[in-house]
RNA sequence: GCGCUCGUAGCUCAACGGAUAGAGCAUUUGACUACGGAUCAAAAGGUUGGGGGUUCGAAUCCCUCCGAGCGCGCCA
């Protein structure tokens, strides 16, 4: 029986008590109930707080409330006890049968188990790493790589039409300055001061003069442009492959430039200036973000005429938003907090919900320690520990896996000794290692000409040991934990519970033999556990292809 | 100064408002003639930064103080 499953039954009883007189509840019946699985196993399979939610409502006190859901929950098929605690949970126990069923119903789904359809008919955007193509991706690019790609997968899995979408800055004075260095690098000439000073810039110079020939002969304004622009291309390029070879792909690369190229951002402004919230003060056309709660407005178009950035950034929602995505959800880091109020405040301005359509999601960098120090991740320094680098250090699953563990909102600590060194403490090694375990089971069972033969009987009451029901539970808990992290974009959920079902399974293990020894007959029971175990290397595959993270049969 | 985020075991971090705050690493001690020991079993480690409040119940929500990071441009 699954939470779902149980939540769908306590409301039944609910519905059949206020039916019946015996309860009222002037706020009407919950659609469903919050069935949680405990931590203690003294409190049961399965455990919700229903009776101390409603208690006031019904106007009785939570106990007797308990009490009397108890009487009717312990007469419905599939559940054995249920008992009232503390000040009024209901501790729920499942009939070993009806708690097996699940393994079946989880292997059949295969590689859907886990999806859902509560997000279906949703459109969403996920626009995430929006580097400027100056430089290569680096570790605080990385961690965005890793979450919005893991998110786009959970959103996609519960049921969302998903966008991946990355930004290219290609617009502005930083470009010049990339340009600049290159050219001056090719030229011999030292690096402007305020221009970009990694060991990269200077391979990049010479692949540029490598493979434009003549290009040291143009006339110094051209010349400028052409650096820029072979520079721009070889970045971009460069930027593509490395999060290819990340697993991170992305569905659109959005050219800033092309939005001002075609048109948008003027289109952009006609849109926002028809819902009302322009006005022009000092000569400059500014937006009014101060109606929607930003503490000051903003500036659209400058006294000079050129657009600002926030230009950009507005007219790239609405064309966003033209393009039919319901929602348009931003990751940007934690140096770019301040932009989450005029982001809100722009959708608002642009007729939009700033609580449905927009959403930006800030996350705290990552913080890289080596030898003790803090290395700082700045391009411009040239000090950088860039995702290819970190990707030869410890590999694409594990990074992928370390960073997507962690909600983002919090600072991340990585020690690149440590990680380096002592790779196989990484938690990533542990789940992977169950599904190769898991892997080598089914292999071994198919050896010995035992096969799970679609239909073939197969008694759920069998898996009644301990540690299978508590695997069968983790199991179970599969889809909710999926919709929850697409429902609060937080895919570290995912890698959490992995690590949760990897241990109820290696403990199942230890105690429960799965395939026959020696000439010992096949019995109901191998072919239940086998069972088990085709269900469990299920939800760990399909876990693991939530992250991004590969699944091995060996390791 | 104003604003946002964060403060949990020695370290890195978890915990839909739920029951005795949990993992990993590090430390200590056990288990391989069995399907993969990259595993399992156990010990130790805490006034959740301090103080108030809300309620059946607070690490979580509200107020306040302390500490850390970041942001406050007609830059991008």
């Amino acid at each position: 029986m699954t939470p779902e499953q149980l939540s769908e039954r306590i409301v039944h009883v609910l519905n059949g008590l206020v039916e019946d007189g015996s309860l009222a509840l002037p706020g009407g019946v919950p659609a469903t109930v919050v069935v949680e699985r405990p931590k203690n196993r003294e409190h049961g399979d399965y455990a919700t707080n229903i009776a101390l939610q409603l208690g006031k409502k019904a106007g009785m006190p939570p106990r007797d409330l308990a009490g009397l859901l108890a009487e009717r929950l312990t007469a419905v098929e599939g559940i054995a006890s249920v008992d009232v605690a503390g000040p009024g949970f209901l501790n729920v126990r499942v009939a070993a049968g009806a708690q097996g069923v699940v393994a079946a119903e989880i292997v059949e789904a295969g590689s859907s188990y886990g999806s859902s359809d509560t997000l279906a008919g949703t459109k969403v955007n996920v626009e995430f790493i929006s580097a400027n193509p100056t430089g290569p991706i680096h570790l605080g690019h990385t961690r965005w790589a890793v979450v919005g790609d893991a998110i786009a997968r959970v959103l996609a899995a519960a049921g969302a039409e998903v966008t991946r979408e990355f930004y290219i800055n290609d617009r502005g004075s930083q470009m010049d300055k990339f340009g600049a260095s290159v050219e001056a690098l090719a030229l011999g000439k030292p690096v402007p001061e305020d221009g970009y000073h990694g060991d990269y810039v200077a391979e990049l110079a010479e692949r540029v003069v490598a493979e434009n020939p003549g290009i040291l002969d143009l006339p110094e304004d051209e010349r400028l442009v052409a650096f820029r622009e072979a520079g721009y291309a070889i970045q971009l390029a460069d930027q593509r492959e490395q999060l290819d070879a990340f697993n991170t792909c992305f569905d659109v690369w959005y050219s800033e430039r092309r939005l001002h190229d075609e048109g948008r951002v003027k289109h952009g402004l006609e849109v926002l200036q028809g819902q009302g919230h322009l006005f022009e003060a000092d000569g400059a056309l500014w937006m009014r973000t101060t109606d929607f709660g930003d503490d000051k407005d903003r500036v659209l178009v400058r006294s000079n005429g050129e657009y600002t950035y926030f230009a950009s950034d507005t007219a790239y929602y609405v064309e966003k938003r033209e393009r039919g995505f319901d929602v348009c959800i931003y990751l940007l880091g934690a140096d770019h907090h301040g932009y989450v109020g005029r982001l809100k405040a722009m959708a608002a301005c642009a007729g939009d919900d700033p609580d449905r359509n927009i959403e930006v999601l800030i996350g705290q960098l990552v913080k890289i320690m080596r030898g003790g120090e803090e290395v700082r991740l700045s391009k411009r320094a040239g000090t950088i520990v860039t995702l290819q680098e970190l990707v030869e250090m410890i590999g694409v699953d594990a990074l992928r896996y370390t960073l997507a563990r962690y909600p983002s909102d919090s600072p991340l600590t990585l020690d690149v000794e440590q990680i380096t060194r002592q790779s196989s403490e990484n938690p990533v090694f542990y789940v992977q290692y169950a599904h190769a375990r898991l892997a080598s089971i089914l292999r071994n069972a198919a050896d010995l000409g035992i096969t799970l033969a679609e239909g073939e009987e197969f008694d759920p009451s069998m898996l009644s040991h301990e540690r299978e029901g508590e695997l069968l539970r983790a199991l179970a808990e599969f889809p909710r934990v999926v919709a929850t992290a697409a429902r609060l974009r937080e895919p570290h959920r995912v890698a959490r519970y992995l690590e949760d079902t990897a241990s109820a399974f290696h403990k199942f293990y230890d105690n429960c033999r799965v395939l026959p020894q020696g000439d010992e007959e096949t019995t109901d029971l191998h072919r239940a556990r086998l069972l088990l175990v085709a269900a469990t290397r299920t939800v760990v595959a399909n876990g693991l292809d939530l992250l991004g993270v590969s699944a091995p049969e060996r390791m």
